[in-house]
DNA sequence: ACCCCTTTTTGTTCTAAGTCAAAAGCTTTC
DNA sequence: GAAAGCTTTTGACTTAGAACAAAAAGGGGT
């Protein structure tokens, strides 16, 4: 077995485990439905009006999702960057047209498994329905809760701070064009957070 | 079988048998773990620094969620009226200390099962966990992703708009002061929204 | 019917952040 | 290494909504 492949499978094993410990035929099984994928900086994962069909765990890269308002402008919502697991959740769930875009910002390295046969498991096995639970329950509750209380509570600074503190090399990885997106103000307002003058 | 409690039953194996249809024998264990309790007005179902230890079914009356700030100042985050499955997710998946509040606003009828119990049911029953699996999918994240987009994209007329076509007779439920909060602006400009003057 | 207390409205002023515009810095690329 | 293209910064002006203040309107309880 070479040695770049070994190393990927065991990224891909390693969050998976770190979910919650499957028993190793459960696993295996699991292992079997994700291809490995490479991308280009720039490709979509997803667009508006396709239902979201995967769930990807990306071991190395970075995404931004965003949303195009109905003037044209993109308006940014996340970033992941390195170790991550990516999909846009409502779409998947109810496998209804998305209504985001996904875009890696980076040439990025990607394990995808279906949305089929995520369902397909989650019947065949109990430990498998445990793990997507708890899947679930960090991955999305805890990140989107988190999200919500920032934007309902913070002020521009004070989420940047904590942008910054989350990524501390976003500014290197992540135009301030898009961060000022993600933040919802202008690029302007925040070339002034910057500079300290705000 | 008295009337009365005939009719709560039937109200609360709706509520669950159409989120994911189990099968007789685990509903009736399900069922089970449920108590069936009634509330006043302003009381308390969950205060910052405790943990969430329930998920509560509520088939009558009206809750709203909320932080209270650093200045002391309440802000609603969230109002579930009628037929609606409560809780405070992050508190409860993690079983970390709340930081929200959730309060009735109305006398309301609750169906409540503690947090131990659900984990029970979820290594007891596959299908209890496929049941779980939709009920977090539906209740929060379709909830909290649209909630989220809200916040992002619109302003707060249009939230109120959004708000009103939800709840239409939220008015007549809740105070101005309490709407004002949730859609984060103050209760002037919210005034002076429905005048139409904004 | 009156008083007390809470909720809602109206008026004025103030501020954070947006908009528009242009300059300054960086990077490809030929 | 100059031209052309992006990205970031700076400046001047505008605006939506906040803050503060005070008046008006409801809504029980006695």
């Amino acid at each position: 077995m070479g040695k770049a492949v070994n190393k990927m499978k065991v990224g891909l094993e390693d969050i998976i485990q770190s979910i919650y410990l499957l028993p190793q035929e459960v696993l295996e099984d699991v292992l079997a439905q994700f291809q490995h994928l490479e991308y280009p900086k720039n490709y979509f994962l997803l667009k508006p009006g396709k239902p979201c069909k995967h769930l990807w765990f990306m071991t190395n890269g970075a995404v931004r999702y965003f949303y195009t308002n109905d003037q044209g402008k993109e308006m940014n919502t996340w970033f992941s960057l390195d170790t991550q697991i990516i999909t846009d959740a409502p779409s998947l769930v109810n496998q209804t047209l998305a209504q985001e875009s996904i875009q890696l910002i980076e040439d990025s390295e990607i394990h995808a498994i279906e949305y089929t046969s995520i369902q397909t498991l989650l019947q065949k096995h109990h430990s498998f329905a445990l793990w997507y639970i708890k899947l679930v329950e960090m991955h999305y509750i805890a990140q989107i809760e988190d999200r919500l209380s920032d934007l309902q509570f913070l002020d521009a600074t004070q989420r940047y701070q904590k942008l910054l503190n989350l990524y501390p090399d976003i500014t290197n990885r992540i135009s301030l064009g898009n961060i000022a997106s993600y933040l919802n103000i202008t690029q302007e307002t925040l070339s002034r957070i910057r500079s300290g003058k705000l």
